[in-house]
DNA sequence: CAGAATCTTTGCCATTTAGGCAATGCTGTT
DNA sequence: AACAGCATTGCCTAAATGGCAAAGATTCTG
Protein backbone atom coordinates (compact mmCIF):
# COMPACT_ATOMS: atom_id res chain seq x y z
CA UNK A 1 0.00 0.00 0.00
CA UNK A 2 2.90 2.18 0.85
CA UNK A 3 4.37 1.99 -2.84
CA UNK A 4 1.38 3.15 -4.71
CA UNK A 5 1.02 6.06 -2.83
CA UNK A 6 4.75 6.45 -3.44
CA UNK A 7 4.38 5.78 -6.60
CA UNK A 8 1.43 8.20 -7.02
CA UNK A 9 3.67 10.75 -5.59
CA UNK A 10 6.40 10.33 -7.76
CA UNK A 11 3.58 10.55 -10.77
CA UNK A 12 2.44 14.12 -9.28
CA UNK A 13 5.89 15.27 -9.86
CA UNK A 14 6.23 13.68 -13.04
CA UNK A 15 2.85 15.29 -14.58
CA UNK A 16 3.79 18.29 -12.76
CA UNK A 17 5.49 21.45 -14.61
CA UNK A 18 7.43 22.82 -11.69
CA UNK A 19 8.33 22.03 -7.67
CA UNK A 20 5.85 21.31 -5.17
CA UNK A 21 5.22 21.71 -1.83
CA UNK A 22 4.42 18.93 0.70
CA UNK A 23 0.81 19.92 0.94
CA UNK A 24 0.14 20.07 -2.39
CA UNK A 25 1.59 16.93 -3.43
CA UNK A 26 -0.67 15.21 -0.69
CA UNK A 27 -3.74 16.72 -2.25
CA UNK A 28 -2.87 16.07 -6.14
CA UNK A 29 -2.02 12.62 -4.58
CA UNK A 30 -4.85 11.84 -2.61
CA UNK A 31 -2.68 11.06 0.37
CA UNK A 32 -2.72 12.65 4.10
CA UNK A 33 -0.17 15.03 4.47
CA UNK A 34 1.48 13.91 7.68
CA UNK A 35 2.11 10.55 4.77
CA UNK A 36 3.41 12.50 2.36
CA UNK A 37 5.93 14.47 4.40
CA UNK A 38 7.18 10.76 5.56
CA UNK A 39 7.11 9.26 2.40
CA UNK A 40 9.15 12.25 1.02
CA UNK A 41 11.49 12.08 3.12
CA UNK A 42 11.67 8.59 2.43
CA UNK A 43 12.14 9.26 -1.01
CA UNK A 44 14.35 11.76 -0.52
CA UNK A 45 16.91 9.69 1.66
CA UNK A 46 16.89 7.66 -1.63
CA UNK A 47 17.00 10.65 -4.28
CA UNK A 48 14.18 9.43 -6.09
CA UNK A 49 12.64 13.10 -5.04
CA UNK A 50 14.98 15.93 -4.39
CA UNK A 51 13.76 19.14 -2.81
CA UNK A 52 15.26 22.47 -4.18
CA UNK A 53 18.14 23.59 -1.80
CA UNK A 54 16.10 27.17 -1.45
CA UNK A 55 12.32 26.09 -1.31
CA UNK A 56 12.04 23.44 0.09
CA UNK A 57 9.92 22.04 -2.69
CA UNK A 58 10.44 18.72 -3.91
CA UNK A 59 11.18 17.99 -7.88
CA UNK A 60 12.05 14.06 -9.30
CA UNK A 61 15.58 13.43 -8.37
CA UNK A 62 18.57 12.16 -10.52
CA UNK A 63 18.32 8.12 -8.96
CA UNK A 64 15.28 8.29 -11.25
CA UNK A 65 17.49 8.92 -13.97
CA UNK A 66 19.73 6.43 -13.56
CA UNK A 67 16.85 4.01 -13.15
CA UNK A 68 15.35 4.81 -16.45
CA UNK A 69 18.52 5.36 -18.45
CA UNK A 70 19.55 1.44 -16.91
CA UNK A 71 15.75 -0.03 -18.37
CA UNK A 72 16.54 1.77 -21.54
CA UNK A 73 20.25 0.82 -21.70
CA UNK A 74 18.45 -3.08 -21.45
CA UNK A 75 17.45 -2.64 -24.49
CA UNK A 76 20.13 -3.07 -26.85
CA UNK A 77 17.57 -2.77 -29.74
CA UNK A 78 18.34 0.80 -29.92
CA UNK A 79 21.53 0.11 -31.15
CA UNK A 80 20.08 -2.11 -33.94
CA UNK A 81 17.69 0.77 -34.72
CA UNK A 82 19.78 3.51 -35.08
CA UNK A 83 21.14 2.61 -38.19
CA UNK A 84 17.70 2.46 -39.33
CA UNK A 85 16.37 5.51 -37.88
CA UNK A 86 18.94 7.22 -39.06
CA UNK A 87 18.23 6.04 -42.97
CA UNK A 88 14.89 6.49 -42.31
CA UNK A 89 15.19 9.96 -41.91
CA UNK A 90 17.39 11.02 -44.25
CA UNK A 91 15.32 9.00 -47.29
CA UNK A 92 11.96 10.90 -45.94
CA UNK A 93 13.21 13.89 -44.34
CA UNK A 94 10.92 13.45 -41.11
CA UNK A 95 11.62 12.25 -37.61
CA UNK A 96 11.89 8.69 -37.60
CA UNK A 97 11.09 6.72 -33.96
CA UNK A 98 11.82 3.64 -32.14
CA UNK A 99 9.28 2.58 -29.75
CA UNK A 100 8.66 -0.91 -27.64
CA UNK A 101 5.16 -2.32 -26.28
CA UNK A 102 4.67 -2.13 -22.63
CA UNK A 103 1.58 -3.68 -20.72
CA UNK A 104 -0.53 -0.09 -21.42
CA UNK A 105 0.99 1.36 -24.10
CA UNK A 106 4.00 1.63 -26.16
CA UNK A 107 6.70 4.31 -25.28
CA UNK A 108 9.03 6.22 -27.32
CA UNK A 109 12.98 4.65 -26.59
CA UNK A 110 15.01 6.75 -29.51
CA UNK A 111 14.32 8.63 -32.53
CA UNK A 112 16.57 10.70 -35.06
CA UNK A 113 14.88 13.96 -35.21
CA UNK A 114 13.87 15.95 -38.83
CA UNK A 115 16.95 18.13 -40.03
CA UNK A 116 14.07 20.20 -41.40
CA UNK A 117 13.54 23.14 -39.19
CA UNK A 118 10.24 22.84 -39.14
CA UNK A 119 10.20 19.24 -37.73
CA UNK A 120 7.92 17.34 -35.38
CA UNK A 121 9.05 16.62 -32.09
CA UNK A 122 9.62 13.71 -30.07
CA UNK A 123 10.74 12.49 -27.07
CA UNK A 124 12.20 10.35 -25.36
CA UNK A 125 10.04 8.26 -22.38
CA UNK A 126 6.38 9.64 -23.85
CA UNK A 127 3.88 7.05 -24.23
CA UNK A 128 1.70 6.69 -27.03
CA UNK A 129 -1.69 7.29 -26.95
CA UNK A 130 -2.79 4.32 -28.24
CA UNK A 131 -5.54 4.90 -30.26
CA UNK A 132 -4.85 7.93 -31.55
CA UNK A 133 -1.20 7.34 -32.82
CA UNK A 134 0.32 5.14 -35.91
CA UNK A 135 2.30 3.93 -32.89
CA UNK A 136 -0.46 3.06 -30.55
CA UNK A 137 -2.39 1.39 -33.22
CA UNK A 138 0.30 -1.10 -34.44
CA UNK A 139 0.74 -1.71 -30.67
CA UNK A 140 -3.50 -2.75 -30.32
CA UNK A 141 -3.40 -4.38 -33.36
CA UNK A 142 -0.52 -6.97 -32.57
CA UNK A 143 -1.44 -7.43 -29.32
CA UNK A 144 -1.85 -4.64 -27.03
CA UNK A 145 -4.59 -4.51 -24.62
CA UNK A 146 -6.91 -1.12 -24.45
CA UNK A 147 -7.50 -0.83 -20.71
CA UNK A 148 -10.53 1.65 -20.60
CA UNK A 149 -13.31 1.16 -22.87
CA UNK A 150 -13.42 5.11 -23.66
CA UNK A 151 -12.04 6.42 -26.26
CA UNK A 152 -10.40 10.48 -25.46
CA UNK A 153 -10.71 12.54 -28.20
CA UNK A 154 -7.73 14.42 -28.78
CA UNK A 155 -7.92 16.46 -31.71
CA UNK A 156 -11.83 16.48 -33.90
CA UNK A 157 -10.18 13.36 -35.70
CA UNK A 158 -9.29 11.32 -33.19
CA UNK A 159 -11.23 8.02 -33.67
CA UNK A 160 -13.99 7.37 -30.73
CA UNK A 161 -16.03 4.97 -31.49
CA UNK A 162 -14.91 1.09 -30.44
CA UNK A 163 -16.60 -0.09 -33.67
CA UNK A 164 -14.30 2.11 -36.31
CA UNK A 165 -11.21 1.91 -34.38
CA UNK A 166 -11.24 -2.36 -34.77
CA UNK A 167 -11.60 -2.20 -38.10
CA UNK A 168 -8.96 -0.02 -38.41
CA UNK A 169 -6.81 -2.48 -36.29
CA UNK A 170 -7.76 -4.94 -38.55
CA UNK A 171 -7.04 -3.28 -41.71
CA UNK A 172 -3.20 -2.44 -40.14
CA UNK A 173 -3.04 -5.96 -39.61
CA UNK A 174 -3.46 -7.22 -42.64
CA UNK A 175 -2.34 -4.24 -44.27
CA UNK A 176 1.42 -4.35 -42.29
CA UNK A 177 1.11 -0.36 -41.37
CA UNK A 178 -0.86 2.17 -39.84
CA UNK A 179 -1.53 5.76 -39.88
CA UNK A 180 -2.86 8.10 -38.10
CA UNK A 181 -4.05 11.72 -39.62
CA UNK A 182 -4.26 14.71 -36.82
CA UNK A 183 -5.25 12.33 -35.00
CA UNK A 184 -3.44 13.01 -31.49
CA UNK A 185 -2.26 16.68 -32.70
CA UNK A 186 -3.93 18.83 -35.38
CA UNK A 187 -0.87 19.17 -38.11
CA UNK A 188 0.35 16.19 -37.30
CA UNK A 189 0.86 13.13 -39.58
CA UNK A 190 2.34 9.93 -38.76
CA UNK A 191 2.94 6.83 -39.64
CA UNK A 192 4.13 2.89 -37.99
CA UNK A 193 5.03 -0.52 -38.76
CA UNK A 194 5.94 -3.25 -35.97
CA UNK A 195 9.07 -4.95 -35.66
CA UNK A 196 8.28 -8.68 -35.24
CA UNK A 197 10.01 -11.68 -33.57
CA UNK A 198 10.05 -15.20 -34.84
CA UNK A 199 7.49 -15.72 -32.95
CA UNK A 200 5.12 -12.84 -34.57
CA UNK A 201 5.37 -11.74 -31.12
CA UNK A 202 5.23 -7.29 -31.34
CA UNK A 203 8.60 -6.07 -29.97
CA UNK A 204 9.24 -2.99 -30.98
CA UNK A 205 7.37 -0.23 -33.33
CA UNK A 206 9.30 1.82 -35.81
CA UNK A 207 7.15 5.54 -37.03
CA UNK A 208 7.39 8.57 -39.06
CA UNK A 209 6.01 11.42 -38.33
CA UNK A 210 5.90 15.02 -39.91
CA UNK A 211 3.59 18.11 -40.03
CA UNK A 212 0.67 17.36 -42.09
CA UNK A 213 0.99 19.67 -44.72
CA UNK A 214 4.74 18.36 -46.08
CA UNK A 215 4.06 14.59 -44.58
CA UNK A 216 0.61 14.58 -46.46
CA UNK A 217 -1.15 11.24 -47.44
CA UNK A 218 0.71 11.07 -50.75
CA UNK A 219 4.41 10.96 -48.72
CA UNK A 220 3.00 8.67 -46.34
CA UNK A 221 2.18 6.18 -48.62
CA UNK A 222 5.30 6.92 -50.47
CA UNK A 223 7.31 6.15 -47.14
CA UNK A 224 5.14 3.24 -46.14
CA UNK A 225 6.98 0.48 -47.62
CA UNK A 226 11.07 1.30 -46.36
CA UNK A 227 9.76 1.41 -43.05
CA UNK A 228 8.19 -1.57 -43.73
CA UNK A 229 11.03 -2.93 -44.82
CA UNK A 230 13.08 -1.23 -41.99
CA UNK A 231 10.96 -2.98 -39.46
CA UNK A 232 11.08 -6.61 -40.98
CA UNK A 233 14.27 -5.89 -41.11
CA UNK A 234 15.02 -4.89 -37.70
CA UNK A 235 14.52 -8.11 -36.36
CA UNK A 236 16.64 -10.20 -38.83
CA UNK A 237 19.33 -7.34 -38.26
CA UNK A 238 23.14 -7.77 -37.30
CA UNK A 239 24.01 -10.65 -34.81
CA UNK A 240 20.60 -11.77 -34.52
CA UNK B 1 10.39 -0.26 5.17
CA UNK B 2 9.06 -1.70 2.33
CA UNK B 3 10.23 1.20 0.45
CA UNK B 4 13.86 0.23 0.97
CA UNK B 5 13.11 -3.29 0.06
CA UNK B 6 11.24 -2.08 -3.51
CA UNK B 7 14.65 0.43 -3.58
CA UNK B 8 16.74 -2.32 -2.89
CA UNK B 9 14.85 -4.63 -5.84
CA UNK B 10 15.26 -2.15 -8.47
CA UNK B 11 19.15 -1.58 -7.51
CA UNK B 12 19.79 -5.18 -8.12
CA UNK B 13 17.94 -5.06 -11.32
CA UNK B 14 19.42 -2.13 -12.24
CA UNK B 15 22.57 -3.41 -11.67
CA UNK B 16 21.95 -6.83 -13.00
CA UNK B 17 23.19 -7.15 -16.82
CA UNK B 18 20.02 -9.90 -17.53
CA UNK B 19 16.84 -10.61 -16.63
CA UNK B 20 16.51 -12.06 -13.75
CA UNK B 21 14.09 -14.98 -11.31
CA UNK B 22 12.40 -14.21 -7.85
CA UNK B 23 14.35 -15.75 -6.16
CA UNK B 24 17.90 -14.73 -7.59
CA UNK B 25 16.74 -11.45 -7.22
CA UNK B 26 15.47 -11.77 -3.47
CA UNK B 27 19.15 -13.26 -2.49
CA UNK B 28 20.81 -10.14 -4.82
CA UNK B 29 18.44 -7.86 -2.30
CA UNK B 30 18.09 -9.55 1.00
CA UNK B 31 14.80 -9.96 1.09
CA UNK B 32 12.78 -12.98 1.72
CA UNK B 33 11.63 -14.58 -1.54
CA UNK B 34 7.88 -14.36 -0.60
CA UNK B 35 8.28 -10.70 -0.01
CA UNK B 36 10.10 -10.72 -3.06
CA UNK B 37 7.47 -12.41 -5.07
CA UNK B 38 5.14 -9.71 -3.41
CA UNK B 39 6.95 -6.55 -4.02
CA UNK B 40 7.29 -7.82 -7.74
CA UNK B 41 3.85 -8.10 -8.64
CA UNK B 42 3.59 -4.86 -6.82
CA UNK B 43 5.80 -2.91 -8.75
CA UNK B 44 4.99 -4.73 -11.87
CA UNK B 45 1.17 -4.23 -11.51
CA UNK B 46 2.65 -0.13 -11.86
CA UNK B 47 4.88 -0.82 -14.36
CA UNK B 48 8.36 -0.61 -12.81
CA UNK B 49 9.51 -3.68 -13.06
CA UNK B 50 8.55 -6.13 -16.30
CA UNK B 51 8.45 -10.13 -16.35
CA UNK B 52 9.49 -11.34 -19.47
CA UNK B 53 7.12 -13.00 -22.08
CA UNK B 54 8.26 -16.35 -21.68
CA UNK B 55 10.49 -16.90 -19.08
CA UNK B 56 8.58 -14.98 -16.33
CA UNK B 57 12.14 -13.20 -15.32
CA UNK B 58 11.99 -9.33 -14.37
CA UNK B 59 13.54 -6.47 -15.88
CA UNK B 60 12.89 -3.17 -14.95
CA UNK B 61 10.19 -1.44 -16.32
CA UNK B 62 9.18 1.37 -18.61
CA UNK B 63 7.81 3.51 -16.11
CA UNK B 64 10.86 4.01 -15.18
CA UNK B 65 11.76 5.54 -18.71
CA UNK B 66 9.16 8.00 -18.34
CA UNK B 67 9.97 9.01 -14.46
CA UNK B 68 13.40 9.32 -15.59
CA UNK B 69 12.96 11.03 -18.63
CA UNK B 70 10.18 13.62 -16.83
CA UNK B 71 13.33 13.91 -14.02
CA UNK B 72 15.51 14.98 -16.33
CA UNK B 73 13.44 17.16 -18.70
CA UNK B 74 12.87 19.31 -15.75
CA UNK B 75 16.19 20.57 -16.17
CA UNK B 76 16.47 22.90 -19.25
CA UNK B 77 19.86 23.49 -18.62
CA UNK B 78 20.43 21.00 -21.01
CA UNK B 79 19.15 23.05 -23.67
CA UNK B 80 21.51 26.14 -22.87
CA UNK B 81 24.15 23.55 -22.56
CA UNK B 82 23.63 21.71 -25.64
CA UNK B 83 25.04 24.06 -27.60
CA UNK B 84 28.31 24.87 -25.58
CA UNK B 85 29.21 21.17 -25.52
CA UNK B 86 28.77 21.16 -29.30
CA UNK B 87 30.82 24.08 -29.60
CA UNK B 88 33.88 22.74 -27.26
CA UNK B 89 33.53 19.12 -28.67
CA UNK B 90 34.01 20.96 -31.60
CA UNK B 91 36.99 22.94 -30.63
CA UNK B 92 38.54 20.23 -28.85
CA UNK B 93 37.70 17.37 -30.68
CA UNK B 94 37.13 15.75 -27.69
CA UNK B 95 33.88 14.34 -25.82
CA UNK B 96 31.62 17.24 -23.99
CA UNK B 97 29.73 16.45 -20.93
CA UNK B 98 27.30 18.17 -18.92
CA UNK B 99 26.86 16.96 -15.15
CA UNK B 100 24.75 17.93 -12.60
CA UNK B 101 25.06 18.30 -8.39
CA UNK B 102 22.71 15.37 -6.85
CA UNK B 103 23.12 14.72 -3.22
CA UNK B 104 25.67 12.06 -3.11
CA UNK B 105 27.57 12.42 -6.81
CA UNK B 106 27.29 14.37 -9.93
CA UNK B 107 25.45 12.65 -12.91
CA UNK B 108 25.63 12.93 -16.59
CA UNK B 109 22.30 15.02 -18.25
CA UNK B 110 24.05 15.28 -21.78
CA UNK B 111 26.88 14.83 -24.07
CA UNK B 112 28.24 15.64 -27.24
CA UNK B 113 30.38 12.36 -28.33
CA UNK B 114 33.61 13.49 -30.40
CA UNK B 115 33.39 12.88 -33.75
CA UNK B 116 36.67 11.31 -33.68
CA UNK B 117 37.01 7.29 -34.23
CA UNK B 118 39.13 6.85 -31.09
CA UNK B 119 36.72 8.34 -28.78
CA UNK B 120 35.69 8.23 -25.12
CA UNK B 121 32.34 7.02 -24.69
CA UNK B 122 29.67 8.85 -22.36
CA UNK B 123 26.18 8.00 -20.87
CA UNK B 124 23.57 9.80 -19.90
CA UNK B 125 22.29 9.10 -16.15
CA UNK B 126 25.66 7.55 -15.41
CA UNK B 127 27.17 8.88 -11.75
CA UNK B 128 30.91 10.15 -11.26
CA UNK B 129 33.00 8.66 -8.61
CA UNK B 130 33.29 11.60 -7.33
CA UNK B 131 37.07 11.12 -5.94
CA UNK B 132 38.83 9.42 -9.58
CA UNK B 133 36.69 11.77 -11.59
CA UNK B 134 37.85 15.38 -12.46
CA UNK B 135 33.55 15.69 -13.09
CA UNK B 136 33.57 14.37 -9.37
CA UNK B 137 36.33 16.45 -7.78
CA UNK B 138 34.59 19.36 -9.27
CA UNK B 139 31.43 18.24 -7.48
CA UNK B 140 33.71 18.28 -4.07
CA UNK B 141 35.42 21.08 -4.47
CA UNK B 142 32.14 23.01 -4.35
CA UNK B 143 30.19 22.05 -1.68
CA UNK B 144 29.77 18.00 -2.31
CA UNK B 145 30.34 15.75 0.28
CA UNK B 146 31.74 12.79 0.88
CA UNK B 147 30.07 10.00 2.42
CA UNK B 148 32.37 7.10 2.91
CA UNK B 149 35.32 7.48 4.55
CA UNK B 150 37.65 5.27 1.99
CA UNK B 151 38.95 5.96 -1.56
CA UNK B 152 38.77 2.77 -3.34
CA UNK B 153 41.36 2.83 -5.93
CA UNK B 154 39.90 2.41 -9.60
CA UNK B 155 43.30 2.59 -11.33
CA UNK B 156 46.64 2.72 -10.11
CA UNK B 157 46.71 6.85 -10.33
CA UNK B 158 43.00 6.95 -8.41
CA UNK B 159 43.98 9.32 -5.53
CA UNK B 160 43.04 6.87 -2.43
CA UNK B 161 44.66 9.29 0.72
CA UNK B 162 42.43 11.69 1.78
CA UNK B 163 44.68 14.32 2.59
CA UNK B 164 46.26 14.25 -0.95
CA UNK B 165 42.64 14.95 -2.60
CA UNK B 166 41.77 17.29 0.27
CA UNK B 167 44.89 19.51 -1.39
CA UNK B 168 43.86 18.56 -4.52
CA UNK B 169 40.50 19.90 -3.87
CA UNK B 170 41.65 23.25 -2.44
CA UNK B 171 43.58 23.79 -5.60
CA UNK B 172 40.79 22.85 -7.90
CA UNK B 173 38.60 26.07 -6.29
CA UNK B 174 41.64 28.13 -6.60
CA UNK B 175 42.67 27.38 -10.20
CA UNK B 176 38.71 27.21 -11.06
CA UNK B 177 39.09 23.96 -13.11
CA UNK B 178 39.77 20.23 -12.08
CA UNK B 179 41.58 17.39 -13.86
CA UNK B 180 41.99 13.45 -14.06
CA UNK B 181 44.78 11.89 -15.19
CA UNK B 182 43.94 8.36 -15.71
CA UNK B 183 42.67 8.30 -12.30
CA UNK B 184 38.92 6.58 -12.90
CA UNK B 185 39.91 4.48 -16.35
CA UNK B 186 43.40 4.00 -17.55
CA UNK B 187 43.85 5.54 -20.43
CA UNK B 188 41.22 8.04 -20.19
CA UNK B 189 41.77 11.36 -19.09
CA UNK B 190 39.43 14.43 -18.34
CA UNK B 191 39.44 18.00 -16.99
CA UNK B 192 36.21 19.89 -15.87
CA UNK B 193 34.63 23.35 -14.64
CA UNK B 194 31.80 24.21 -12.28
CA UNK B 195 28.99 26.29 -13.53
CA UNK B 196 28.20 28.47 -11.06
CA UNK B 197 24.87 30.88 -9.90
CA UNK B 198 24.50 34.11 -8.38
CA UNK B 199 25.44 32.72 -4.80
CA UNK B 200 28.42 30.85 -6.04
CA UNK B 201 26.46 27.67 -5.90
CA UNK B 202 27.64 24.71 -8.08
CA UNK B 203 24.25 24.28 -10.43
CA UNK B 204 26.19 22.27 -13.55
CA UNK B 205 29.32 20.69 -14.60
CA UNK B 206 30.93 20.97 -17.79
CA UNK B 207 33.93 18.17 -18.99
CA UNK B 208 35.82 17.04 -21.43
CA UNK B 209 36.81 13.71 -21.59
CA UNK B 210 39.54 11.76 -24.24
CA UNK B 211 41.85 9.19 -24.99
CA UNK B 212 45.26 10.07 -22.54
CA UNK B 213 47.42 9.85 -25.99
CA UNK B 214 45.82 12.31 -27.65
CA UNK B 215 44.06 14.51 -24.77
CA UNK B 216 47.17 14.68 -23.15
CA UNK B 217 48.17 16.98 -20.31
CA UNK B 218 48.80 19.66 -23.11
CA UNK B 219 45.80 19.62 -25.00
CA UNK B 220 43.90 19.99 -21.51
CA UNK B 221 45.59 22.76 -20.43
CA UNK B 222 44.58 23.86 -24.30
CA UNK B 223 41.19 23.80 -23.76
CA UNK B 224 40.71 24.42 -19.80
CA UNK B 225 40.48 27.97 -20.41
CA UNK B 226 37.90 27.60 -23.08
CA UNK B 227 35.88 25.27 -20.98
CA UNK B 228 36.24 27.69 -17.96
CA UNK B 229 34.73 30.06 -20.08
CA UNK B 230 31.66 28.12 -21.26
CA UNK B 231 31.08 27.08 -18.06
CA UNK B 232 30.57 30.44 -16.41
CA UNK B 233 28.94 31.50 -19.35
CA UNK B 234 26.41 29.10 -19.26
CA UNK B 235 24.60 31.05 -16.03
CA UNK B 236 24.12 34.12 -17.36
CA UNK B 237 23.56 32.18 -20.91
CA UNK B 238 20.05 33.11 -22.69
CA UNK B 239 17.44 34.74 -20.74
CA UNK B 240 19.24 33.59 -17.76
C1' DC C 1 11.04 -40.76 -19.15
C1' DA C 2 10.80 -40.46 -14.32
C1' DG C 3 12.48 -38.64 -10.12
C1' DA C 4 14.56 -34.87 -7.94
C1' DA C 5 15.62 -30.34 -7.14
C1' DT C 6 14.55 -25.57 -7.71
C1' DC C 7 11.78 -22.00 -8.19
C1' DT C 8 7.45 -19.41 -7.43
C1' DT C 9 3.45 -18.48 -5.15
C1' DT C 10 0.01 -18.47 -1.40
C1' DG C 11 -2.22 -19.14 3.25
C1' DC C 12 -1.39 -18.23 7.97
C1' DC C 13 -0.24 -15.57 12.12
C1' DA C 14 2.52 -12.66 15.29
C1' DT C 15 4.66 -8.44 14.88
C1' DT C 16 5.80 -4.32 12.99
C1' DT C 17 4.58 -0.49 10.60
C1' DA C 18 1.82 2.74 8.40
C1' DG C 19 -1.70 6.29 8.40
C1' DG C 20 -4.90 9.65 10.29
C1' DC C 21 -5.61 13.07 13.88
C1' DA C 22 -4.14 16.77 16.38
C1' DA C 23 -0.77 19.80 18.10
C1' DT C 24 3.48 22.54 17.38
C1' DG C 25 6.61 25.40 15.20
C1' DC C 26 7.41 28.16 10.69
C1' DT C 27 7.08 31.07 6.81
C1' DG C 28 5.29 34.41 4.25
C1' DT C 29 1.37 37.65 3.44
C1' DT C 30 -1.89 41.34 4.10
C1' DA D 1 1.43 42.51 14.14
C1' DA D 2 -1.93 39.24 13.36
C1' DC D 3 -3.13 35.50 10.50
C1' DA D 4 -3.42 31.89 7.20
C1' DG D 5 -1.24 28.17 5.17
C1' DC D 6 2.59 24.92 5.31
C1' DA D 7 5.75 21.24 7.16
C1' DT D 8 6.82 18.16 10.75
C1' DT D 9 6.29 15.06 14.76
C1' DG D 10 3.91 12.17 18.75
C1' DC D 11 0.49 9.11 19.57
C1' DC D 12 -2.64 5.22 18.99
C1' DT D 13 -5.29 1.93 16.50
C1' DA D 14 -5.86 -0.76 12.58
C1' DA D 15 -3.85 -2.87 8.88
C1' DA D 16 -0.19 -4.37 6.13
C1' DT D 17 4.15 -6.85 6.30
C1' DG D 18 7.43 -10.53 6.56
C1' DG D 19 8.84 -15.06 7.77
C1' DC D 20 7.51 -19.93 7.81
C1' DA D 21 5.91 -23.80 5.63
C1' DA D 22 3.55 -26.18 2.11
C1' DA D 23 1.72 -26.75 -2.48
C1' DG D 24 2.00 -26.13 -7.40
C1' DA D 25 4.90 -25.40 -11.37
C1' DT D 26 9.00 -25.79 -13.90
C1' DT D 27 13.47 -27.37 -15.01
C1' DC D 28 17.41 -30.32 -14.55
C1' DT D 29 19.46 -34.83 -14.36
C1' DG D 30 20.35 -39.50 -14.48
Amino acid sequence: MVLERALAILDVLAAAGSDLGTNEIARRAGVNPSSASRLLATLARHELVRRAAGTGRYHLGLRLVELGSSALSRVDLRDLARPRLTALMEATGETATLSIPGDTTAMTLDFVQSVSSVRSIAEIGRPSVPHATAIGKVYLSYGGRLPGAELAACTPRTITDRAVLDKALAEIRERGWAEALEEREVGLHAIAAPVLDANADLVAILGLQGPSWRFDVRAMRAAAPRLIEHASALWRGPGR
